[in-house]
DNA sequence: GCTTCGCATGGAA
DNA sequence: GTTCCATGCGAAG
């Protein structure tokens, strides 16, 4: 459908895959390549939001991937050759054997600009020759990145002098580590089981730093953000698996052996490698670690990078912290990644901190996604430099890094989830996958069309752009159209389906109705008559006006009050939207709020979003609490009627309450004696200090599970 | 009572 | 259903 070529180009390849992997029958993947990539007919065909292939779930991954790329994707220097207008059978082969896993964004450049080299071969899209591949020519001579150099293979080759890095497994040198560890690495299936999330996302500044002034070849291995376990006391690391396995040396007792790791200063750390049965599997850790982790001061949510410095076959280890990111975000232009200065810092390390060039001798690739690594946050990225998104790296830049991969959410701890939720840019990511799609446009060139195995596919030479969002409605005569709101005075226009709007459309660029192609032009029908048609809620693009083009409050809002209202019910006019994982950035009730008996105390006069959330969920609840009690109440009464008639006595069902204290009682006014439900309910309501506010350091949708009598016993007991 | 060690558990993929 | 892995937890020191 769109954007073959740059897609097949840059799509998702596996770190560790071989050219074997190339000499797959194609006749294998056949029909599926058909399915996944045929262009779809119908009158929305043009459109950049095909669900056969952007919204399968099982493409996700890749999709997650091919739009990080696609918001980072910068122009001019890295575009394809115009051309190239086929595509290699077994370079679809490729993309297809390979798009489950992602791949650094570092990665994808490379591969591009290989591309554009004219490398089109097997070797231009093996990973293991596409990554990053730097030398420096002299002391004071600028490091080329191959990336941004149209030189031949050859040329680098015989340029090659000095110091060398190697961002990525070099076949030949990944064979000489197995001859010297004595033991196979892995082979290139079991790589392929590596998950993205430990992939090496190392910057070539980084990697100056781990390798010194040595003539040594680094090859990164495996990184893992720190979870909590971690970086604490316990002064445990817990490594992937795969990763040990493959990486460290092989035990076969749980004590494992002591490990020598060294860290970018270039000291030396020992730790015990060892694992610990689990579940017929075993469960690889470093211990003794703890030191180490302080020395870098790393704390949960940081990421540790493990690489190997060859020919010594060393194992070193980088650091990447966490809380770059809003830095980064601050200031772009700064190398982001890189290790920070450790006390025995030398000046080169210190001056690499303070600018690109001041000490790379080159204009080194200056890298501002590197602490990206979800494809939303990738578009987070994107809306804080909206202007510019086709441009966003400028000649002479790119991202050596790879890499938008959606981490574990589980892999932060607690508390580091929700520093990362509170923090400013953080919150920004609220765009869901779907909605992202949605967003996307296919660039305003024209495609090509070229056939593949006798199929037709419309190829872009561009990336899709992040168009305005636009909804589309069938009216009452069977016509189509698309809604699109104006940036400036939020007034819906209707458009024809196959209009693509930019991301920042206004009145005065509604070509197709000049009558409405002003702001000062009323709208054509009215937000109410639009409601109904569309689910959107009236002015809410409004409010994202001037933060992001990109509204993506209807998605978040449904969560928001589906977490509010319950599960299974839904809102009106809003889609139906289950919630899903809890994830970072997630802003759903049970996200937001400080774990139980944790975090500071909300006052009562608190308009937090949490506490906000807490009153209007408190108020659902007690509507839904009195409205059931009262039912129940009525068919208790009715019951009675009719066991009275029978002159029978039945105990009354769902109450501890004999049944006669019902009716027969006088309302009791003490609130501290445990009286029936509507009774706990006013207690709740009148034991909080500030007369009818409600705890918000409750939890009430744990205490919707609870009895009444629990309520008011706790609210008693904790009245704050 | 504190720390360390080893395993178990359960959520997530 | 299986595997991975973050973390809980009890025993031992």
């Amino acid at each position: 459908m769109c954007a073959r070529k740059s897609h097949n180009a840059m799509a998702p390849n596996h770190i560790w895959s071989s050219s074997m992997h190339m000499a797959q029958n194609v006749a294998d993947r056949k029909d599926n390549f058909v399915k996944t990539w045929r262009p779809p007919a119908g009158q929305f065909s043009s459109q950049w939001r095909q669900n056969n292939m952007w919204s399968m779930s099982t493409m996700q991954s890749d999709l997650q991937q091919r739009l990080a790329y696609e918001f980072d994707r910068p122009s001019g220097s890295e575009k394809l050759l115009p051309g190239r207008t086929f595509i290699h059978a077994h370079e679809k082969k490729f993309d297809d054997m390979h798009d489950k896993p992602t791949t650094p964004a570092g990665m994808n450049h490379i591969i591009r600009d290989r591309y554009a080299n004219g490398h089109t071969q097997h070797s231009s899209l093996d990973p293991t020759y596409a990554y990053t591949l730097y030398h420096r020519e002299g002391p004071n001579q600028s490091l080329h990145d191959h990336s941004h150099q149209h030189h031949g293979e050859n040329d680098h080759l015989s340029a090659r002098k000095g110091k060398q890095f190697y961002s990525h497994s070099v076949i030949d040198n990944d064979f000489q580590a197995q001859l010297r560890n004595g033991r196979p690495r892995m082979d290139a299936k079991a790589r392929s089981q590596l998950l993205p999330r430990y992939w090496p996302r190392i910057t070539d500044q980084e990697l100056q730093h781990l390798s010194g002034d040595s003539n040594s070849v680094i090859t990164p291995l495996f990184e893992k953000m720190l979870s909590a376990s971690d970086a604490g006391r316990i002064g445990r690391l817990v490594l992937p698996k795969k990763c040990a396995e493959a990486y460290f040396p092989a035990i076969s007792q749980a004590e494992g052996l002591p490990l020598k790791v060294q860290d970018a200063t270039g000291k030396e750390w020992v730790f015990q490698f060892r694992f610990w049965p689990n579940n017929n599997s075993r469960m690889y850790v470093l211990e003794g670690v703890t030191p180490c982790i302080q020395s870098m001061q790393l704390q949960a949510g940081d990421t540790v990078t493990f690489s190997r410095i060859d020919p010594e076959g060393k194992l070193v280890m980088g650091f990447r912290k966490a809380t770059n990111l809003s830095a980064e975000q601050d200031q772009p232009t700064k190398p982001a990644n890189v290790v920070p200065p450790p006390p025995e810092a030398n000046s080169k390390v210190s001056a690499a901190d303070s600018g690109p060039s001041a000490a790379v001798p080159r204009p080194i690739k200056v890298n501002t996604e590197i602490k990206i690594s979800s494809p939303v946050e990738q578009a987070t990225a994107s809306k804080i430099d909206k202007g510019a998104l086709a441009q966003k790296e400028g000649p002479g830049t790119s991202s050596s890094s790879p890499g938008p991969v959606k981490r574990k959410a589980t892999s932060v701890g607690p508390k580091i989830k929700r520093f990362r939720m509170d923090n400013e840019e953080s919150m920004e990511l609220k765009i869901t996958w779907e909605e992202a799609q949605e967003l996307l446009r296919p660039p305003p060139k024209a495609p090509s069309i070229v056939i593949v195995d006798g199929h037709e596919f419309e190829e872009y030479e561009e990336p899709p752009i992040l168009g305005r969002r636009t909804y589309f409605v069938t009216d009452q005569s069977g016509e189509n159209h698309q809604w699109a709101q104006c940036e400036d005075c939020s007034k819906w226009r209707k458009l024809p389906v196959d209009a693509l709007l930019p991301s920042k459309w206004t009145c005065a660029d509604n070509k197709w109705d000049p009558e409405r192609s002003s702001c000062d032009s009323a709208q054509e029908i009215n937000t109410e008559e639009l409601t109904e048609m569309i689910p959107i809620k009236p002015g809410a693009a409004k409010k994202s006006k001037g933060t992001d083009n990109i509204d993506v409050s209807d998605g978040l809002d449904t969560l928001a009050n589906l977490a509010i209202l319950g599960e299974g019910e839904s809102l009106p006019s809003q889609p139906t939207t289950r919630h899903p994982r809890h994830r970072p950035g997630c802003s759903c009730i049970v996200c937001i709020q400080p774990p139980s008996g944790k975090g500071p105390k909300h006052k009562q006069t608190c308009t937090c979003n949490v506490c906000m959330t807490v009153r209007r969920r408190f108020r659902t609840l007690m509507m839904r609490r009195e409205k059931r009690q009262q039912s129940e109440k009525d068919v208790g009464a009715s019951r009675r009627k009719e066991v009275g008639q029978s002159s029978e006595p039945v105990p009354q069902a769902g109450s501890d309450a004999p049944p006669t204290n019902t009716t027969s009682s006088p309302p009791k006014t003490d609130t501290n004696s445990e009286g029936p439900d509507d009774m706990a309910v006013d207690n709740k309501r009148t034991s909080s200090p500030i007369k009818n506010q409600i705890d918000l350091n409750s939890q009430p949708e744990r205490e919707d599970e609870h009895s009444p009598k629990s309520d008011a016993t706790r609210l008693r007991d904790n009245p704050t």
